[in-house]
RNA sequence: GCGCCCGUAGCUCAACGGUAGAGCAGUGGACUUUUAAUCCAUUGGUUGUAGGUUCGAAUCCUACCGGGCGCACCA
């Protein structure tokens, strides 16, 4: 029972207790500061830029990170959400009462200083401390200075021990709030409108994905959660809004890997009178955008080598590329048998149950996909996998679709959009006999959505893309699960925290 | 679901089948320009869990729990 923890836990509580019996309060309501650890640095700056010797007085606050006592002298380091900056208490300059008080202060807690802006002898901005105060004790001792957290499930688990130790983890997740912000400045600039539609649905659609489902009590109703907003925003598309945007979480009840998590984050856009040749434009005007305000180029770091973002991307047919680096043309294997029989020969395994179209995927993503690492439009998909898109006027066994590929995989998916009522109703139909065989992935008919169609839908670009991994091609990360905050793990066996004992 | 790998102190890591150790953090002490501070001393372990093999298991075997990677599933 009694292990390390308990002791480490201990002390701590201890020092608030003691703080506490001098009259002093270890989580008081005061805060106020004048300056951040960053704006403090750059008043100095400013100051030494004017002349002066020293800078201005000034109230920080924030978590010591570092502490290096040395018995009359003790320095520390504060870190706040700017940055952090050194601070110097001396035992002549603040008085023996009260530097004796830093004794109850440890690694991890919180703290308000103030006084004068300095350099130290070694050229480190300073805070010269005439007076401090603690703001939070912490009672959990943080993890190791100098190596951080590295165990990987702790690091998932415990996001804010992750980011308390690690900076390039609260920079991955700084950027990640820029990208989207940029997204969104993009997007509206270009006349579009953001809107929100329903998370809990009665059939999920516009995908082909299996769903989490749940139960609505108050109607006594099944429940899914929603695996794309296609539908939905198409419905707005009917209704007039022309050009709509989504960002959203999507649920799939699907595997967790490098490249998934079942709940991960999507935009999907629609515009009215614009088709797929018009989004893939826009995607990599986007795209090309975003890198150039967050990271300021447009040619980022990748695994090692780099990606270039420049417009304008790569337009290539899917049957151009699957000939270009598998030597397959599937205008040789259109039938089921003989496709299937072809990827037997190459070793390519596939489900039994799997239509052309599925096959077709898998020869895809076996020996093209993991060779685009530069962005490329991949246009001209078959009908059999796109049951939502128009077809080519000169190729009915083709539709107006692409997928956007970077760093090996897939970030983005448009097409002209199936506006055509009756052929929707087909497709659907089609999906349906495809779900009869088995596949329970399968688009689902949703009457309504047919029934909005048939009030006519002008033409339409639309547009999915995965944040999460279009992060991961930005940010040069390998997994997904370092662009998600909390990703999805399997649940912890309750382990308490401390101080209510039973 | 399958395969491979991993799980040792709060954290980062050691330990030919033969007494579980180090650094950081903690505790006590020294130190008024340090910044992975330094120096002296020191506390801390049901080696993920449960079985098994063995004179002897952190180490070998089995099952389970948790995780990573790959495959499968899946955009």
């Amino acid at each position: 029972m009694a292990d390390r923890n308990d002791e480490l836990f201990a002390g701590r509580a201890a020092k608030a207790a003691r703080l506490r019996s001098l009259g002093i309060e270890p989580y008081p309501i005061t805060t106020a500061r004048s300056h951040t650890t960053a704006e403090a640095v750059s008043a100095l700056e400013q100051a030494e830029a004017a002349g002066e010797a020293a800078g201005p007085e000034v109230a920080i606050a924030g978590r010591i990170t570092a502490l290096r006592d040395q018995g009359r002298l003790t320095f520390l380091d504060l870190r706040d959400g700017s940055g952090r900056i050194q601070v110097m208490l001396r035992a002549n300059t603040l008085g023996a009462e009260s530097y004796a008080l830093l004794k109850q202060f440890d690694l991890g807690d919180f703290m308000r200083v103030t006084g004068t802006l300095i350099r130290t002898r070694t050229g480190e901005p300073t805070v010269q401390a005439s007076s401090f105060s603690m703001l939070a004790k912490a009672l959990q001792p943080p993890p190791e200075k100098y190596h951080g957290l590295t165990d990987v499930e702790q690091r998932y688990r415990r996001r804010y021990l992750d980011l308390i130790a690690n900076d390039e983890v609260r920079r991955i997740f700084r950027v990640r709030s820029q990208v989207v912000a940029a997204m969104r400045r993009f997007l509206d600039g270009r006349g579009f409108i953001e809107v929100e539609t329903p998370v809990l649905v009665a059939e999920s659609g516009g995908a082909a994905a299996r769903p989490f489902k749940t139960f609505f009590n108050a109607l006594s109703e099944e429940r899914s959660l929603r695996i794309a907003t296609e539908l939905h925003l198409k419905r707005l598309i009917v209704g007039g809004l022309d050009k709509v945007y989504e960002i959203g979480r999507i649920f799939r009840n699907e595997g967790i890997s490098t490249k998934h998590n079942p709940e991960f984050t999507m935009l999907e856009s629609y515009e009215a009178y614009a088709d797929y040749r018009d989004v893939a434009e826009m995607v990599e005007q986007m795209v090309a955008g975003i890198a150039l305000e967050v990271f300021g180029a447009m040619m980022l770091p990748y695994k090692g080598g780099s990606i270039d973002f420049t417009p304008p991307w790569q337009r290539r047919t899917m049957r151009e590329l699957l000939i270009e680096h598998g030597g397959l043309d599937f205008e040789h294997f259109r039938s089921e048998e003989a496709m299937r029989a072809e990827l037997r020969r190459r070793g390519i395994d596939a489900p039994a149950a799997a239509p052309w179209g599925k096959l077709l995927d898998e020869a895809w993503s076996t020996l093209v996909e993991p060779k685009l690492i530069q962005p490329v439009f991949v246009l001209d998909y078959p009908v059999e996998l796109s049951p939502l898109a128009k077809q080519k006027p000169d190729d009915s066994s083709l539709v107006e679709r692409f997928e956007a590929f970077a760093g090996g995989f897939e970030i983005a998916n448009a097409y002209s959009e199936l506006n055509d009522p009756l052929e929707q109703r087909r497709r659907f139909e089609e999906q349906l006999r495809q779900r009869d065989r088995g596949d329970d992935e399968a688009e689902l008919v949703d009457e309504d959505f047919l029934f909005a169609l048939e009030h006519g839908m002008p033409p339409t670009g639309g547009l999915g893309m995965g944040i999460d991994r279009l992060m991961m091609v930005l940010a040069d990360q390998a997994s997904i699960r370092e662009v998600i905050l909390f990703p999805q793990m399997r649940a912890e066996r309750p382990h308490s925290a401390q101080g209510h004992d039973d």
